[in-house]
Order: C-alpha cells, then structure tokens, then sequence
RNA sequence: CGGGAUGUAGCGCAGCUUGGUAGCGCGCCUGCUUUGGGAGCAGGAUGUCGCAGGUUCAAAUCCUGUCAUCCCGACCA
C-alpha cells in the first residue's frame, strides 16, 4: 500500500503548542496525528487513527489466541445497571450523565461490569457455559476532575476491557493468569519497559490486583520495587512490622509542659531545647503524630477517625483511601473540631483518642508503632506533651493502618533491602472481582449438583488510546517520535529528495516495488525542499527512512534508522530487497561502490 | 474543589504600564527563482483583540463581572 504525502490529510506544526508539556502531546500534535477537540478530548488524524488501530489489532489478536471472545456495547448506557451494583452514585462526579427527551437518566459508561454481568446472566445458566471470557474495544468517558498531558488522560478514552466469569475461586485464578499471561504478550509486542506490580482494586472492589505500569517519570502512578523483586504500587505497599521492643527500661510516661508547639517540628525544637537526652537529639521519628481524617462511607455517613503515626512522615492520602476503601477520605474541619471538645488541637493525644475514650474516635495506628516502642505526644492539654508514653502499656489502640507515606529506602517487605521509588503510567490493571457484581446483579448459574451458585469475575482493562502516548513518551528524541515497528503507521517513509526526473521515476519505481512486497509506504512525493521534507519524517517516525535522491546518479539509494540514526547506501537494483529487509531489522549490506556519507 | 497562570489571525507570540481603532514569525494563496537539512525575491488573503457591562470624544489597552483554557495538588485505563 502506497500513500502520497502530496494527498495525506496531514499540517505538521513546528512550534510547539501552548497546552501542552509533555513530550508525547506535542510531539503527537505538531505530527499531526490528534487534535484537541475539548479538554481531555481528542480527534484522531489519519497517522493518529492508523497507530491506534494497530494497537488494537495486536490486543485482538492476544485476546482472542487466549480464547476471549469479543462483544460491543453501548458506550450510551441506562441507569438501571449502575443503580443495582450501585455505581450510579458511588462513581460520583467522574460520571457522565445525561437525560433523555422523557427526562431518563442516561449515562456515558466509565467500564462495563454491569453490562457484561447482566449479558452473561442473560445468555448463560449453567455452569456448563463456563468458563467464559468477555471483551470489548470501546470508547470510555469519565469526567475527569482535571484532565491533562493530552491523550495520556482524557474524558474519552479507548479501553480494552475484558471479564471473565468462573464457577469457583480456583477458576478465576485461572482465568486470572491467563489474562496476566495474555497482558505480558501484549505489553511485550507493543515494546514497552513495563513493570508488574502489586496493586489496591481500588473503587471495582475486589481482592488479588496487579498493575502493568509503563515505566516513565510523567507517570502519574508511583511504585516501589525491592533488591529481591518485590513490586507494588505505592497504595498496596504493606509496612514490615518490626519487633516489639522490650520497654522494661523504659521510665514512666510523665507529661510536660511544651508552650507554643502545634507542631511536629516546634515540639521537637522545645523538647531539644528544654528535655535534652543524653545520647542524641530528639527527632520527628521520637514523635508520634495523631492526624484526624473523616471517613465518607458509601452509605453517606461520616465517621471520625484518627491515625497515629511517627512525626516525621506524612499521612499518605492515596493509601489511606486505599485502605479504607470504599470509605472516601475528607479533610476534618474545624465544626468536626467544634463538635468534639476533648480534641485540644495540637496536642491530641492517645488519652484521648479510640473508641473507649473521651472522643470516641476510632483510634488506628501505624504498623511501625509496635509495643514498647515509646513516644512524644499529645497530652490532650494545651502546651503540653507526654513523653516516654510505651506502646502497649500505656495506650492501645484500635487496630493499625497503611496511611504513612512510603519512602525512598524504606525496608522492603520481602525483607531482601531498601525499597526503591518509580513512577509509572497505568497501562494494564488485572484483578480479581469476585462476587460484587454478580451478587448485585444476580448472576448465578447451576453448578453440578444442580445447586444455584454465585459466578465470579475477574476484571480486566487496557489503555489503548492511552498506549499511544505511553509509547511515544518513551520513544521519541528531540526531532521527533521514533514509533516501534509494531505500531508503526507506516513501515517505510520514503523521502523523494530532489526534482530530477529519474529521481522521481527512482522513487515511484521503488515505491512500488515495496508496495507489491507488502509494506505500506509512506511516499513524499511534495515539491518541498528536502530538508522540509528530512525534517518532517524525522517528526513522523516512521522506524525506516529511505531517500531517493542525488545518490541515483551512482545507482544508490539511502536507508536510515530512526531509531539508531544509521544510514547505509544501498545499490539501487536491490533497493526494494534492501529495504525490506530493514523494515525487518535484519542487517543490510552497504552497495560496494557506495559513496561514503 | 483549593492554589497559580493565560485568553490578540490556522499555530507561536508582541502590543496593554503611559487609551488614538492591531502587529511580528511560522503557515496559507499567486508569480519567478531555488532543490541533500525547516530556501530567496515580489505581491496577496486572514482578526466580533474570550464574553458582557462600565468609564471616555475615543478601549486590545482603564474598571467591574463573567466564561474558558492550561499548569500544580485530592481521582483513574
């Protein structure tokens, strides 16, 4: 297949466009592959559609090798589903909803679980019908709060999601490894540096989760990755609990007076100053810090609860949420202050808090402050703090959370050392459902035994729209995108660079020729200048360049690699074999008599 | 929703402080020249200056309001 850069529906900018900062989204834009038609929204060009489609097809082509089955839903959705798994309300602002001319509720689905669960309990009644795996290609909406860095996170989005419904836990599983199996294939062809990690469901519900993150520093997604191999998203990362600690030496808790320190960094600047300890100064570390949060449940109540934590980390909101899910995490305001008088603030302390106690705030501490560990903190007093309070013998609490921030050098889990910080973008997110939408929308189907049984899901998605700018993020230079061969929109550009005739008969013959071989050519055929044209197939980037130009006269033509920037002469007669076996990435011997470059 | 910035030609920007009816570069159109690294010369087209109101003889410029967009934080493929 041949196409003419002469007739391409195609405006290369050369300035970089005001909105955008991240490299994908210029690049994608000044190549002209999308536009921008709202904020998050965005229209595909033809480079643009025929890269996505590419991706596409690879996704069908692993999905259906793995023996999923491919459906297409509405992407204009009733209430009625989202309303049963109650989604319609616990999606919240990201949903898009709208009414029609009868004032029904519509909405523009964010993922589909209500509709493959209420398809598969249409069509499928026994357990002799499973195992079975669903998927779709289909256009997301979410009305994101903010939208940004153009493709890589819209309001409309293209998303492969798939599901698979299973009679018994040992069948998800299954069902489970072989989409991870089919995602490893996947994001390998695809070529990216990817990363498996361990990851929170999140708003789906659900258990056993992993995440495929692409590794980039725009990534919006942070993981940690230990010596030993250990992989987790920041939100799942569990705190190794160290040993309790033998407090026999340790004196009375004994409270002091701390004038002036709300803080965490004035009370250890007056307890250095006024309590000095003899081996080393007292740091944030020496503080347990209480942090107040409200908890929003999905029932709509609100529920007060504080985390205990050494002072020198911040409450990490992210993983609170995570840990409490599907609970949401509100700031405590000053009426919640108001409302409970035996809060002093910034000197709260464990005397005060937990379910027993003066506030009746559920008390949750952080895993590090094991028994006989001792502390500086609140005495629930103004200006006043108590020191050497012990865990365990001087307070409990009532259970312990993952809401401290995770650090750079923080002890891995897997025990093998420090743990290291990345970012990522989601790419891929794998988990096990379970029985929340099948036990909201009823999916049960007869077991052997001819007894009714819940089914259970796995939830799959890919980013497919998303891909596009994850692997132009990663594959690019500063002339332009560089796309892998896979996904390339085109497998050769070839640049006709010069306005002799036998040039252009060089070229078209070549074109051809490649054409009948089966590539699809990209064939400058404009009567711009050749260092427009060298520039615009370098902003391009297609994987093989070849030029057509005042080599002819000795018989040669030119094949460079975007990717390397090698250039080889090759004789003219074997052009098209030379070139297609660089479109192939195999070696390609230079012409003899070639003129060095 | 909190914080910051910006709205002037298809794109990137200047002009605003000190009001006088809009300009530069790229791109686009015509002609000639040019053709291996974003060409040259000549000519040309393109704007409700985000929107609304106000001040003024006069507003892109000053005032008020409003809308939108982008960036940084709380959410997600």
């Amino acid at each position: 297949m041949i196409t003419r850069m002469s007739r391409l529906f195609l405006r290369t900018l050369r300035e970089v466009p005001a909105d955008a900062d991240v490299a994908s989204h210029q690049l994608l834009v000044r190549a002209g592959y999308v536009r921008r038609a709202a904020p998050g929204i965005y229209s595909w060009l033809p480079l643009g559609y025929l890269v996505l489609r590419r991706i596409e097809t690879i996704v069908r082509e692993e999905m259906d090798a793995m023996g999923s089955q491919e459906v297409h839903f509405p992407a204009l959705l009733p209430r009625e589903p989202y309303e049963a798994s109650g989604r319609w309300t616990e999606y919240g602002e990201n949903l898009f909803r709208l009414k029609d001319r009868k004032n029904a509720d519509y909405l523009l689905g964010p993922t589909h679980e209500e509709m493959f669960t209420l398809l598969v309990k249409d069509v499928v009644s026994s357990y002799k019908g499973l195992p079975l795996a669903l998927y779709q290609i289909q256009t997301k909406y979410r009305d994101e709060a903010r939208p940004r860095a153009g493709i890589l996170r819209g309001r409309e989005f293209v998303m492969k999601d798939s599901y698979s419904f299973d009679v018994d836990d040992d069948g998800l599983r299954r069902s489970y490894q072989a989409h991870r199996d089919a995602y490893i294939r996947i994001f390998d062809r695809l070529g990216f540096r990817y990363v498996i990690v361990a990851a929170q469901s999140g708003a789906m519900g659900g258990s056993a989760s992993e995440e495929f993150l692409a590794d980039s520093p725009i990534g919006e997604d942070t993981y940690v990755r230990s010596p030993g191999g250990y992989a987790a998203n920041v939100e799942a990362v569990t705190t190794p609990v160290p040993p309790a600690v033998d407090a026999s030496g340790t004196p009375a808790a004994h409270v002091e007076d701390t004038p002036d320190t709300p803080t965490i960094d004035t009370l250890v600047a007056v307890a250095n100053d006024r309590f000095p300890r003899a081996d080393r100064p007292w740091t944030g570390a020496d503080t347990l810090k209480n942090v107040l949060v409200v908890l929003r449940h999905p029932d709509g109540r609100r529920e007060p609860v504080a985390v205990g934590l050494p002072g020198d980390r911040e409450v990490d909101t992210k993983r609170l949420e995570a840990a409490v899910s599907p609970a949401e995490v509100e700031a405590f305001t000053e009426d919640d202050f108001a409302r409970n008088p035996a809060l002093v603030k910034g000197y709260i302390g464990p005397g005060s808090l937990g379910l027993g106690r003066a506030s009746g705030i559920r008390y949750l501490l952080d895993p590090r402050v094991v028994p006989g560990t001792a502390w500086i903190t609140g005495a629930d007093a103004p200006g006043r703090h108590v020191f050497d309070l012990v865990a365990g013998r001087d307070f409990t609490a009532d259970g312990t959370v993952e809401a401290a921030e995770v650090r750079e050098g923080d002890p891995a889990p897997d025990g093998s050392g420090p743990l290291s910080l990345a970012r990522g973008i989601e790419m891929g997110h794998i988990f096990q459902l379970g029985r929340k939408y099948a036990e909201a929308l009823d999916l049960k189907v007869l077991d052997a035994e001819g007894k009714l049984v819940t089914v259970t899901m796995g939830s799959y998605g890919i980013g497919v729209s998303r891909a596009v700018a994850a692997i132009a993020e990663y594959s690019h230079d500063d002339r332009g995108l560089i796309w892998p061969r896979e996904v390339a929109p085109f497998d050769v550009h070839l640049v006709v660079a010069g306005k002799a005739p036998e040039i252009a008969a060089a070229a078209e013959d070549l074109a051809a020729a490649l054409g009948v071989a089966g590539l699809r050519v990209l064939l400058d055929d404009r009567p711009a200048s050749p260092g427009v044209k060298f520039a615009d197939a370098e902003l391009l980037g297609m994987p093989t360049i070849v030029v057509v130009g005042r080599g002819v006269a000795d018989g040669v033509v030119e094949i460079r690699d975007r990717a390397t920037g090698e250039r080889v002469d090759v004789s003219l007669a074997e052009a098209a074999s030379s070139v297609v076996a660089a479109t192939r990435g195999l070696p390609v011997p230079a012409a003899q008599d070639a003129a060095e470059v």
